[in-house]
DNA sequence: ACTATGTCCTGCGAGC
DNA sequence: TGCTCGCAGGACATAG
């Protein structure tokens, strides 16, 4: 499940592979398309754009693009036309770097012809990505590995939610999903039913930390591989190695021995040390 | 404004 | 073996 650090690990590799390169044309799957733009708009978009670079807002891949003003410009028009490519990978999205001639995977919803004479194809099974074309694109929540002590306190500060959801809240902090959610509150030892309301100061601050701390360490690894996440080149990340409660349900807590607990909030399963977390 | 719940979608593993 | 069932979960819609 793509959250912060593997969309970082994609974003960079796909900044590696596809910088410079020019999308010549753009095919997109037929029937309920996973798009909240158009469809014309983004094949228009995309269409003859040299992608300046890729990069990652939140949960979102941002291609940039560079697209030359319609015709031989006067002066005053302008001359290059920036516009973005956002794709947001969902639980099971992959962007996959081919050759032209490649087998094309069941799932592949979209692809972009590149000057190079690669392709980049957009494959999901479960549909849950997203792709969309933006002039301006900006995430809702705060960047978590930017954002100030002071203001991250401020957004847990007077919410009755638990601090487990709080964290998962988008429009809070972007990036933050299940994974890093569980092992931030874990390095924090706070559990995660904790109203957000409820945290002092001093845990705040150790949540804050440990949520940096934990992204870095992750993003260094390439991110996490629980079901089929693989970065831009198909590679596995090597995160999940280091997961102190996430997917250990049963086993004993690294640090107590205590049996790790599993519950649901909200909807979403929560893994916690019973002893360690308060 | 905030919070909780349901829905989407496919693959996979548990259980019978 | 083959089947059903429930779960995985990010984001959004809807209801309270």
């Amino acid at each position: 499940m793509p959250e912060l650090p593997e969309v970082e690990t994609v974003a960079r590799g796909l900044n590696q592979l596809v910088a410079g390169d020019v999308i010549e044309s753009v095919w997109l799957g037929s029937k309920p398309e996973p798009l909240k733009s158009p469809a014309r708009e983004i094949v228009l978009t995309l269409e003859r754009a040299q992608i300046g670079g890729v990069r990652r807002v939140g949960k979102h891949i941002v291609v940039d693009l560079l697209r030359a003003g319609a015709g031989k410009s006067k002066a005053r028009n302008k001359p290059v036309d920036k516009a973005q490519w956002i794709v947001h990978l969902g639980m099971t999205g992959r962007i996959l770097v081919c050759r032209a001639g490649d087998e094309k995977l069941k799932h592949t919803h979209a692809i972009a012809s590149l000057r190079s004479g690669r392709e980049l194809r957009f494959v999901d099974p479960r549909r849950f990505g997203r792709l969309s074309v933006s002039s301006e694109f900006a995430a809702r929540g705060a960047e978590p590995l930017e954002v100030q002590l002071e203001a991250f306190v401020k957004l847990f500060r007077q919410r009755k939610t638990p601090i487990k959801s709080a964290l998962l809240n988008q429009s809070l902090l972007s990036g933050v999903g299940n994974i890093y959610a569980d092992e931030a509150l874990s390095r924090a030892a706070i559990r995660p039913r904790r109203r957000a309301s409820s945290l002092r100061r001093e845990e705040l601050r150790r949540l804050y930390l440990s949520l940096k701390e934990v992204l870095q360490e992750a993003i260094a690894l390439g991110g996490s591989s629980v079901s089929d996440y693989v970065d831009a080149n198909g590679d596995q990340g090597s995160f999940q190695l280091q997961h102190r409660v996430y997917g250990r349900e049963g086993e004993p807590c690294l640090v107590c021995r205590t049996p790790i607990k599993r519950i649901m909030i909200t909807g979403r399963s929560s893994h916690y040390c019973p002893h360690c977390q308060k």
